[in-house]
DNA sequence: TATGAATGAGCATTCATTCAT
DNA sequence: CATGAATGAATGCTCATTCAT
């Protein structure tokens, strides 16, 4: 996808530029007004040079989405160890809070990009979903095998596709509301309430 | 928006099929690859003809995000009476799979066209969304006077948002997914559970 | 060029009305903005219709410049035996009065039109226009017999081309001026010293 | 206007050949039939390069009055000296050829753009033409005042709308007239007269 | 390597013209 | 005769991509 290996410096920072300044037009000019050229211009370079580091405007989009899917990636990496500690409430509320954190940092650069949902351009792109939810169900199993109580939970993955991709997508719907009826902290309340209650449940079917 | 009047059968006739042709034209090829012309193609008529009934691309669009909307109002208004008088999992269970059935119909028409998030391109377009969700509120209201016990759920809008936001986010999303790690049917127990232990939840606090 | 012999009466007010709308939608919308279908709307009947009357848009322009210079034609004839009575001046006023009033007439119909300088879509159009200059070099000719004393004039046909195609189109270029640095009598007056002037001026030399 | 500056030797020969091209095409073709495509391919350019310097058609058209205009600028600028020593038959007869020469040249380029009024098509377009007629109200002016007998001149004003719109609309039209009645020195000498006539005509009123 | 002018296929849209009714 | 829906070639314009410099 990427055509010339960033073996200089130089070259690290072109790349880099490139897909900064995809985000950047996606986020102010939509999909439908984002060229190459206009990419270029605001990475500072001409349009000769974006084509000497992507085959073509598929690969930068190709890019923005490894380098969005990357950084969730570490997100999770770096909120793991903390969250493990946590109950499942206040667990939730600080996974939710840096999620939102995440999408709004960047004046919403990756709320923006979410909302455009890419890969509707290309079924490709979506692939890397697959990486984050993995990783997400790797921290919900080392969450339930440091709170060993939680393995009577009737369906982990159930759970997991619920609550999981429940939140994510009302957080990113909610961020785009423009009027929307309840405060940021009553839905991520409702959602950590969402879980607590929903596992409670599941529970005590169990006991 | 629509250009001529329907003053003739053949004409009705036209504006219908070209709706239907921007369906199957944005299910097969993509909101990137969705020509006028293509639309034409596949309604079997030139795109002279398609500039009689539409007065642009986007007029089309917008018949078919009301066609869309039309479709969801009138499934809800159908499903009302029946739903009033079940319980909660039932009626969620009800709702979920009359809701399913409608995005898998005419292959999957909508249920692409809902990915393909429309209204990401012209905040006009999702003008519509707002009666979705009147709609579903007052449903819900209809709902909890029929069961007078929810009222003392503590908050109902945030119940709104979560649960039919998350519910129909969670279903698209869910439809679209190439390799889903769980069954439809799971899918739809777990929200039903979901909404169930969250109602139970919510009231024990209130007792 | 008229395809149909208006052999009933209906017809030949739908020829006219053809013409007339042509007329009128030149005006109202200039030509880039005149379409057949605009033009058969005004005439009250559709394109359809228009084109049972006149082989193509071409030959409505070609009947509408018929209409014109038939009518510059009948104009010329009306004012003759008057004209022929009067002086120079007092011929030249009237003359330019009266042609005036048709550019102005039907809200400025003609004069929009001959601003519109149809004749560059197409040469054959500006062929009627010769017969304008000849009607008018006869006119002069009666003139000149009923006075003789004009004979004298060294230059008869320079004259015609100066005296004439002048007066006509400045007054063309006058009326069409937006914010015009004198007034129309000021105009008429100094076409009409012009003429004296020349005319004295051409004779003195051949006393 | 022009979108993209002519930063580079070749852009500055672009643009330019795109404005002959305009003015190639409009004396070929008419106004009717010069499409950007047209223009393109007489510039030997494709149409996408057309667009890198110029924002639309109108704005090539807008450029082809631009420099139209400031080669009557030129020439008026440049006539101005020896103009001003001559007497007035000597002068117009002077003026005159220079007109005439520039409307013939390059296969009588503006000649042809002239007949196509192409300000009847956009009021803006016109704009320009008041700086000609300001540059001749100037040159009269300094006419005058190295003529001061000329100031004894009734109406400077109506002379000028009189002899200047009057030659250059009578030069145009018999320069495209397919057969005139007298031959262009005859047209010169009878401008001239004229110009001489009235001059003379209306200083005897005043002396 | 970087540039940016040039490309040209492709798109949305218009409109003179036709023809089934 | 009249209709007006349908046509489709043509237009102005865009933009991903290339390549000479």
């Amino acid at each position: 996808m990427i055509r010339r290996k960033p073996s200089q410096k130089r070259a690290k920072v072109s790349v880099d530029a490139i897909i900064d300044a995809g985000f950047i037009s996606l986020a102010e000019n939509g999909i439908a007004n984002t060229t190459t050229i206009h990419i270029a211009d605001i990475a500072g370079i001409s349009p000769g040079t974006l084509y000497q580091y992507f085959a073509n405007k598929e690969a930068v989009y190709l890019a923005m989405e490894r380098h969005f899917v990357d950084d969730i990636l570490s997100l999770l990496d770096d909120v793991l160890p903390e969250f493990i500690q946590m109950d499942i409430r206040a667990g939730a509320t600080f996974l939710l809070h840096r999620f939102t954190e995440m999408l709004l940092k960047d004046n919403g650069r990756y709320l923006k990009y979410s909302r455009q949902s890419l890969h509707t351009f290309d079924a490709s792109l979506s692939q890397h979903a697959h990486e984050i939810e993995k990783k997400l169900q790797e921290i919900i199993m080392q969450y339930v095998m440091h709170h060993p109580e939680l393995m009577r939970i009737k369906s982990i993955p159930t759970f997991n596709y619920l609550i999981l991709n429940g939140s994510i997508l009302i957080i990113v719907r909610y961020l785009s509301d423009f009027s929307p009826t309840i405060s940021l902290e009553q839905l991520i309340d409702g959602l950590g309430n969402m879980a607590v209650r929903y596992i409670a449940g599941e529970m005590q079917d169990t006991v």
